[in-house]
DNA sequence: AATGAATGAGATTTCATTCAT
DNA sequence: AATGAATGAAATCTCATTCAT
């Protein structure tokens, strides 16, 4: 059955199907804030998606790829976001470093830690993140970042990694907390403050 | 049949019975670190401990409350440790953050994040550990150590909160990475000296 | 709109369905052959037939009747095999009693014994083989054979009965048996010898 | 915990399971023989038995494991009556034979061949029953029999085992066959009478 | 007090079948 | 006619918790 390639009819198709694999993480996400880990059941989740647990499996072969992916979605956009303020020529070095520590102490980081635990439980995550390929692309951007910005370029590699785990660390901890906007911002200028003045960015 | 207090019969009861609650917790730890998350069962828990898991309720209502019980151990003993260093009149005060931070990033106090996917998983940690009553004991000896050390006391507060919330999450994302003890070590003492630096300890 | 029966255009349609039916219960016993009685699902062999389980719907109501049309198929065609031997004017009886031997004893044969299972798990033999009317068709030809060539015909019937029987059901255990060519025939030849010395052909 | 050894103490618990064991195989018969292979399901076999699945859990690691047990026990029980027959001094080689031949045929023997479909549909059965240690030891003393009994004792080895694979194969497509006592006896006469006709018994 | 067999709700996953496109 | 996504009942198996002994 050859069929013409990129011809007009499959789009739909294609198309159909992206919207059900990103309906199915969105929902998974809203699962996951209003059941917790624990009601994060492949039942609840093609329940609150609208579909029926078979089409759920049409999409996803079994619930580890679902958190996996749930999971990829969050830190590909998260560190999305930090891409962009790291490329904006308007901010200075300390407004970016403060901007990136603002959003990962911001609530809305907090989904990835929300997935992590399932990910525990299901013994998913096997090597840390920075060994993906996907993040180790992101530690060269930083250190990029960092060699330009720093007054002593030769340490690039390990501030860079200083930089990054910190701000992630800290938001993460943070980012569970409840806290209101004031304090969220002292917490960002804070660290980034303490960051920049020690790598002298 | 009514007993004075502390009656020299009760004690050996009293002291089995805390030997034993021990002695599950120290099973518990066991299972976690061999079996995993998964492989953390109740059953698992009573054989490891060479009991029945009738008996294990005995000590336990239900398994949230061992979880809870294995996380407030933990984090008991690594604060003591923590205390014992504050408390050390021989060291100064930038050595007493860089062998507070050596410990949470060396491996031993992996134990805690080990602990926490159960928890999470079981919606066991509604607040956070600093709501704890332990907990705010805890901060109050940071902060005295901040007022005492720093040359502006008068944010010793949020200052001895920033100091102990980057220790700990920067030790628990570095603590499960894995490392020689020579990086670890320099982690432990960039992170002390750029604290210390911000701080002015 | 009616069409005179058998009308040039009907045919190409008839055969086409023909070429589909046939097509597809070849892919049915290649998937029984590679995957298994597990892996036997209608997917499966649609796929295999390089159709949509909706068109294999089309020629079949249900996985029942494939499993059925299966084995008809199977038994027919083993079947016309025996009847081209008995039909032989140039063998022996003994000959002929020997040559059916070996079919059944033959790997070939096993792939009756292949859909069985799955027959079975569904429920669909209900009858023995013997009460089809294909199946009482192929016992008068043997009655005809035995009746023929016995010395005794006026047993014809049960004796006919136990010649398919015997050869049919030692078939059967034989042939799924890891076995090299020559002990098969040693096999196929003792047990026609049996028969024939028994029943005097 | 050191126990005594054989403690008159554990027995009853033994016993207990013991009983456990056989039951839920009991209620796995029934329900195979009323509900057929499509209904035997773990539920179903608990309910039957009159306990829970987790309780028919812990005597069987699995549904595999109950199938296998099921139909080890069917044909040890069937062996061992074969054996009881060949043991028995009162009877003739030829009588030692039919009354093998009769039991194999009688209904009774039928339990196995309901219990291979659900095997072989769970791919349980890997090797053929003759090679396990059990079967050697049964064709061992079928051996013993015709090397004793026969006329030409060098070939007692492939003797054995045509009478064995005959006898079984054709009780298992006779047993179920609708039909009379008689002539199930008929048949079982016959098929001996032809086998030791050819083996000189 | 100790035991561990029994419970059963509930989780994941499969697959024959339908039906809108 | 053909497609294959959607369906959902049903199957297997786990494990925190209880309770008779």
């Amino acid at each position: 059955m050859p069929r013409p390639p990129s011809s007009p009819r499959k789009q739909p198709q294609q198309e159909r199907s992206r919207r059900m694999y990103a309906g199915i993480l969105a929902a998974a996400v809203r699962v996951l804030e209003t059941d917790g880990a624990l009601g994060f059941t492949t039942t609840r989740v093609a329940e609150e998606a609208g579909i029926s647990v078979g089409s759920l499996y049409q999409y996803f072969p079994n619930k580890q790829a679902m958190v996996v992916a749930l999971h990829r979605e969050a830190v590909e956009k998260g560190w999305e976001h930090v891409q962009r303020i790291l490329d904006d020529p308007g901010r200075s070095a300390r407004q970016k470093v403060e901007d990136v520590a603002s959003w990962f102490i911001s609530a809305e980081a907090a989904e990835i830690s929300r997935i992590r635990p399932i990910g525990d439980e299901m013994e998913v995550f096997v090597s840390h993140d920075l060994h993906d390929g996907f993040e180790t692309e992101v530690h060269r951007r930083f250190s990029d970042f960092v060699a330009r910005e720093s007054q002593q370029p030769e340490e690039a590699g390990f501030a860079a990694n200083l930089l990054m785990t910190t701000i992630e660390a800290v938001g993460k901890a943070i980012a569970s907390r409840p806290m209101t906007k004031t304090e969220r911002r002292r917490w960002a200028y804070s660290t980034a403050e303490m960051l920049c003045d020690y790598l002298r960015l």
